[in-house]
DNA sequence: TGTACATCAGTGAACGCGCGTTCACTGATGTAC
DNA sequence: TGTACATCAGTGAACGCGCGTTCACTGATGTAC
């Protein structure tokens, strides 16, 4: 059995016809709203991207691999968004409002990538599971350091930031979520609701470390 | 084409050998950790129930009115044990605590309805969905009742205490989702992050009601 | 009580389907000399 | 430059499997009279 566990990065081989790349874009082509990374078979995603279906093992060992792939460009693409959101200079509009605001415009338009992370996070495998976790992960971390950066710029510092972090972006995500099921002409509400239970969590992680204090 | 769309209280008529109950019960005994409702098939349940796989057909139309079926069940059976924590006098211990240890111990007890409302909710039929959104609701619901009673027990008022369910409400779901994956050990962390999560949304509430004032 | 009849939960066999995976192969591309 | 060779992405056919669903049926249970 032969399985390139790491494509060596062709080096002065030859270039495939066919790359990794078109299959994890076939895969996304054929997601959505109502089709979730689980319910792909191997053969479909072979029929998307042209080719016969045991071509796929040339690429990865099977379907799984390639949802994990598929997760982690997601992870990457939406840190990335929500990163040049954060650090945008926003003078009328918190920084809250104005990162989740980006967060919902992101939803909808969509690439199909934010769909993964926040449907799929508690099917599939392990390896998928745990793929997941690693990019909320590095979500989780990006927004504690911003948190804590903000804090000391308002000199209004946060009780356990990384909780404070955590919370809220499992509050992100699981609003995200319900949002995907709605139209989204309901945006704007759940972007007042979040806002607003981020405020909470913000208010409340302040008065904390006063007290402690 | 004969569906009964509902089970006529069998009235003065013959008791069914096999009752809906017994489907419902042979589909929870195959669920776990590791398997999740949409994975199932007509026939493992047929199977796991004894009876062939079209006697199925005789009971629910397709295996996702059996999903529904369970998701009713267990978010009846969610409420019920956490309304009677939340209602349990405890002297020396918070009621968020002791809600959120509730919580934690029926997770792990588990006759794994839990399991169903905290993993799926993303996943399967748009009636499957709805059906979990109906029980998160109720569980709001509550919670939202609960909150302003103890709120004007403490004489501390809570801004928007609709919402402040509601984040609750979904800090819970997401953390027990995350808890599954982790063996038991972890638990204690976890309830303490969960407890000061939500200890920040209702100090942050509160906190903002006085603002409001 | 007895008999004829209706109801309907459960059945066994069969169907066609899409699936993941395997096999031995082809033929284009690049390398060695 | 030319030739022999190695590599390996992609292939077509085939496999066995579990699936959902259908069909015509059986036979136990209850009802009507």
């Amino acid at each position: 059995m032969h399985i390139p566990l790491a494509i060596p990065d062709s080096g002065p081989g030859r270039k495939p016809s066919i790359a990794r790349e078109d299959l994890i874009a076939a895969a996304l082509s054929l997601l959505g709203p109502h089709r979730s990374v689980s319910t792909l078979s191997l053969r479909e995603v072979a029929r998307a991207a042209q080719i016969a279906p045991n071509s796929f093992y040339r690429h990865f060992r099977d379907i799984d691999e390639l949802a994990v792939a598929l997760i982690e460009q997601a992870g990457t693409s939406l840190r990335t968004i929500i990163g040049q959101a954060r650090h945008r200079v926003t003078p009328e509009r918190s920084v809250v409002r104005s990162s989740v605001e980006t967060f919902f415009e992101q939803l909808r338009a969509d690439d199909k990538l934010l769909h993964l992370l926040l449907r799929e996070g508690t099917a599939g495998s392990d390896a998928f599971k745990r793929a997941v976790d690693r990019q909320l992960n590095f979500f989780e971390e990006e927004l504690r350091v911003d948190l804590i950066r903000l804090a000391e710029a308002a000199g209004a510092p946060l009780h356990e930031p990384a909780l404070v972090s955590r919370a809220i972006t499992r509050l992100v995500f699981a609003t995200g979520a319900i949002a995907m099921d709605h139209p989204s002409t309901r945006d704007p509400q759940l972007i007042d609701e979040l806002s607003t239970m981020i405020r909470m969590i913000i208010t409340g992680a302040r008065a904390m470390a006063n007290e402690a204090a």
